[in-house]
DNA sequence: AACAATACGGAACTTGGTTCCGTATCCAAT
DNA sequence: ATTGGATACGGAACCAAGTTCCGTATTGTT
């Protein structure tokens, strides 16, 4: 369980050089998605690791494996925020609501992630699939928890809740007259039985 | 009020060829759309149409625009359908439940269009545009005679339920475990005061 | 029938992802 | 310290897909 061991050395058998590449190219992506979105061109990555595309896709096989990369960590901090919160919630409905609060705080920071994650594009299953394999059972335990102390109706699948909510985000903070937050707000009101 | 009038004679003062012409590129791109999603490549409804590239163009300065001439009549009957409904159904609040469903229908059977629709692309701000033009004062008004009634809470903006709405639909057809209509009903239920 | 005006076709250009391969770098064995 | 082979690198080349351009064809009017 956790997280496949990314320590200081990201992977073990690997050339020096190909180690401190690596982690260039993590450190130019992250500051590219912050800077110009999850869309940035591919080439443009490359010029500000100081690295040329070759090199990108020997790393990563696709753009879409970059971005997984890039945004593991914070997926795995907010599977774990699940059961703490759980824990240290007073009732399972409002652990379910602060989580959520997490999930929609992590998309809308960053630019176009959950238009990526739901984008039709192939390239992109991917990245839906690890955060769908990594989130979908913590959401479960939280609307368990919910719906066992009654507080939410029990019909409501985690799959389908959590695609909702990252659809939701999708467009926030491109346009000031969309709160997504006050949408999902809305959502998780429609939840209660 | 209503349409620009797209009668039988799209344009008056045009060349027969460029009339013919207008109409098969309509058509071919009703079809391709429906066959191969809006996504469909330009080149590919050029061949439907038995048309150059060039010619698709000049008649629809940008794919969207293409875009937004098909699907303009259905865009319309949605919005006439808004009115309709409220003066027939026993509550606004059915009516506008009722609303939300054609709205549903609309998005969910036409592949890729609610993405398109929520892309940051530029190029399809033309169609965002023009839905929420037509779409807004219909939900303003269906949702204003709800609130009116006391049937649902009345500090939701319009803009923001229908781009909440048209967001839950992105990907839905795509992936049998995510049914956007379930998705949507909880959001409208979450509209309760 | 002939001439503008209008419209057409499709090659060429642009942008962005991905592949390929000759060259450079690393490191383990000597 | 040297060196040979494995490993990794850079970036030119390739493949879509949208869009532009312009020489050619069609239309309708005189």
């Amino acid at each position: 369980m956790g997280a496949p061991d990314r320590g200081p050395q990201t992977s073990a058998r690997k050339r020096a050089d190909a180690r401190r590449n690596e982690q260039s190219l993590l450190d130019a992506a992250a500051a590219a998605f912050l800077a110009a979105g999850v869309d940035v061109p591919v080439r443009e990555i490359a010029v500000r690791a100081g690295v040329g595309v070759g090199t990108i896709y020997r790393h990563f096989p696709t753009r879409t494996d970059l971005v997984v990369a890039v945004y593991r960590h914070q997926v795995e901090a907010a599977a774990e925020a699940g059961p703490t919160l759980l824990a240290a919630s007073d009732t399972p409905y409002a652990a379910l609501t602060r989580w959520i609060d997490l999930f929609v705080d992590f998309l809308v920071t960053k630019h176009g992630l959950a238009e990526a994650l739901q984008s039709d594009d192939a390239a992109f299953a991917a990245l839906h699939a690890y955060f769908l394999d990594r989130l979908v059972p913590v959401c479960a335990r939280l609307l368990d928890a919910a719906a066992t102390a009654g507080e939410v109706r029990p019909d409501v699948a985690p799959y389908e809740l959590l695609r909702g909510v990252g659809n939701l985000c999708i467009g926030a903070g491109r346009d000031p007259r969309y709160e997504a937050r006050r949408l999902v707000e809305l959502l998780i009101a429609g939840l209660r039985p």
